[in-house]
DNA sequence: ATAATAAAAGAGTTTTTTATCTTTTATTAT
DNA sequence: ATAATAAAAGATAAAAAACTCTTTTATTAT
């Protein structure tokens, strides 16, 4: 019946951020990326990713050239953006605020009965994707000690 | 463009849980809670509710009775169930599984640059739910310092 | 200037999730 | 037996999310 498959972040998200860090491994060589490169390296459908970059590009979160030898890149401000950035763009801020059991009222004063145990588990989530930057993730992976597989 | 919400559990999730709970308060008192009070009481759609309740019925994770003096209502082992089970009902696994960026190789030997750092999260946020079982709930609500409340 | 390129924008469609409405089945009390 | 009650089941509708296709705009190289 409810065969769902519920992540932490929406598909879109989920997209957002890997083609992020798909341009962000890029940039470095002062490359540009083009949309179907960026569909190709991240596994996702080409038209959808185009939709998402485009929404990256119009918050300002990566750079875009139209024309020949055109494509997405970032400079060194956009290497500082954190996952929380994109999650925050595209996601809204709704993981910062919202409380597990989608009260309306659940706050210090009025807490929900898992409000001060989320509480510490929200606090380090987001203290992980703030963390993490591009420039982190290019570190990362380029250690070799982590990947960004699909197959 | 993406105005979407995007919260920890599924709606149907948020309601399942609320529901339990609230049965749970209710059946202390041997009492049987009908459909109409269940969504009243987490300010639940009616019908969707009661598709909700017959799937957690069916998962035997609450009991029921038709006819007059029915309702949906608990015994004491019902009342172990956790929100884990609850959430393993409702919105399956993946929490328990799925690799935050969505990666479908992502592992100890191939990890992503998120994978360490989020399986603590992991960790804790499944003990949470683990830990959380609805006879706790109803303690915590029996003292006064905690609340379910919506308005 | 013009053709080629590639992102931006616009306008869909499909699928999933959320929600509603109606009919059936089981149980109880009369 | 029968009427009333309440959950179970079935069928449908609306909204949101995911995905696709087409046209437009800006840029570059010829």
């Amino acid at each position: 019946m409810f065969q769902q498959i519920k992540t932490m972040f929406s598909k879109s998200c989920e997209y957002a951020i890997k083609a992020m860090i798909f341009v962000a491994q890029k940039s470095k060589e002062e490359q540009r990326v083009g949309i179907k490169e960026i569909a190709k390296g991240t596994d996702a459908p080409e038209h959808f990713m185009a939709k998402i970059m485009q929404d990256l590009s119009r918050r300002k979160l990566i750079h875009s050239a139209k024309g020949p030898n055109g494509g997405f890149y970032m400079d060194a401000s956009d290497l500082k953006n954190s996952i929380a950035d994109i999650v925050k763009a595209i996601d809204g801020d709704t993981i910062y605020k919202d409380c597990v059991l989608g009260l309306k009222v659940c706050s210090e004063k009025n807490p929900c009965p898992v409000h001060f145990e989320f509480k510490e588990i929200k606090k380090n989530l987001i203290k992980m994707i703030e963390n993490n930057t591009l420039a982190a993730f290019n570190e990362k992976l380029d250690s070799g000690k982590f990947f960004l597989r699909n197959k």
